[in-house]
DNA sequence: CGAGCCGTTGAGGGGATTCAAGCTCAGTGG
DNA sequence: CCACTGAGCTTGAATCCCCTCAACGGCTCG
């Protein structure tokens, strides 16, 4: 929480409040803008709380705002021609999602929140207009774009190759990443992780049980679950040995 | 050919005649610019011709400039810590490449020629003085950042889902797209098949084979094959029945 | 002409899928 | 209160696809 002069708390709009408030703000979007400009655009921009398994936006459908995740995490889905949807990347806090709507374009993928999400709902025309006024916010713009490239040619090159045990071991690694406070993981649906790693129910079920007896791993309620991150750099290793 | 003054042309720089007569111009990155501007850019474009299987540039070091492709394939591979090389996204003719350098940021991929290829060099600083301008520009870099975004997603669900056969008649549908102009397409080596799509060589010829039988593909000397369109979607369908 | 690279094919084994059954657990209604 | 139900997870057994290991042929090049 930043310290805002008292004599113009109540001046402002209690969202722009919130944006300058915000705890991603550095990391977000908007983390460029100065708080001037905040006050001016705050009233265009939404706070929005989804549930788990919540669709934010489908494919194809017209883009009309862009969403930076405050809290949560949301997965993208493709289904090929064949009818089988495929999971192609997640983001997670501070990440902005839906780009393609700037460009005019229909959302190129189905995003749906993995757990309950908080996000914020910026509306194309807004972005467009600050980003006439030559700020920083097309290079941050650019920035994002750059972020959700690496993340999607990784997810090749890390989640789609190899073995299920090590293709799974990858994915932990990254949900890691995005553990809760007291150090707990979201851990997807045994049919969610297949859509992630192209294999069966059957075979991620097993894989995680494998994971549990060599104490990777330890399943908490809720879809949640405890990693052991020593036991997890050394399970990867001893694949990458082989 | 576009039509140009002729007592203009003597005047203008070679390489500013060589970008207006461009004949990807109108789908490239400077696509946007008028004559005017490409007059005052030309000096510091370079066009470079690179032999098949030459590395454009590598990972992790300094990004200087971006590329557009006039001609040929290149692909994009990453080594992940076990050791092993996937070739994540390839780019042809009027793609952008090497975007990260804009940002300041190393490649994040290792790209390679698989044909012959020509490109057009565009230094970083060249590209960030045209973009303070508030010309069209950011938005057609957004475009490209898309596009790429598009296509590494793409290979996700299409090129890393399903069976080998599955996954090879995906491959060969995205390399007739760069079909030559007598309809040859570029054939990957078997090893790169396999780095492609998460086989061994083995399994390449195996499938190639296969495909042959079927009717689908017939080979051609210098890494170069025929495909029958229709045979190709009908391999596909069955697949997709199963 | 031998060396080496690339592609092909075969045999055998292993990992993933398929098919099937049983389990836990939350929600529902008798 | 408890049987009933269905969704999600787990485990087993059989099958199959792909990998591994191996051998061989065509080709280029020193």
């Amino acid at each position: 929480m930043q310290a805002i002069p008292i004599y113009r708390q109540e001046a402002r709009h209690p969202q722009a409040q919130a944006c300058a408030a915000c705890e991603v703000r550095s990391s977000a979007l908007f983390g460029a803008l100065d708080e001037e400009a905040l006050d001016r655009i705050h009233t265009h921009i939404a706070s929005l709380t989804l549930a788990a398994d919540t669709t934010v936006y489908d494919r194809g459908t017209a883009g009309l705002a862009v969403f930076t995740i405050r809290e949560g995490l949301v997965r993208f889905e493709r289904t090929n021609e064949r009818g089988d949807r495929r999971i192609v990347r997640i983001a997670g806090r501070g990440d902005l999602i839906g780009q393609e709507a700037l460009l005019q374009r229909p959302y190129s993928d189905e995003a749906v929140a993995c757990t309950e999400v908080q996000l914020c709902r910026i509306p194309r025309a807004l972005v467009d207009q600050l980003a006439q006024g030559r700020d920083a916010l097309p290079r941050e713009l650019m920035l994002r774009w750059q972020m959700a490239l690496d993340a999607s040619e990784a997810w090749v090159s890390d989640l789609s190759t190899g073995s299920a045990r090590r293709r799974l071991l990858q994915l932990l690694v990254r949900l890691s990443a995005h553990a809760d406070s007291s150090g707990l993981i979201w851990l997807p649906r045994r049919d969610e992780i297949g859509a992630m790693l192209d294999m069966t129910v059957e075979t991620a079920s097993r894989q995680i049980s494998a994971l549990r007896r060599d104490g990777v791993i330890e399943l908490a309620p809720s879809r949640s679950a405890r990693l052991d991150a020593a036991a997890l750099q050394r399970a990867l290793s001893a694949e990458d040995a082989t």
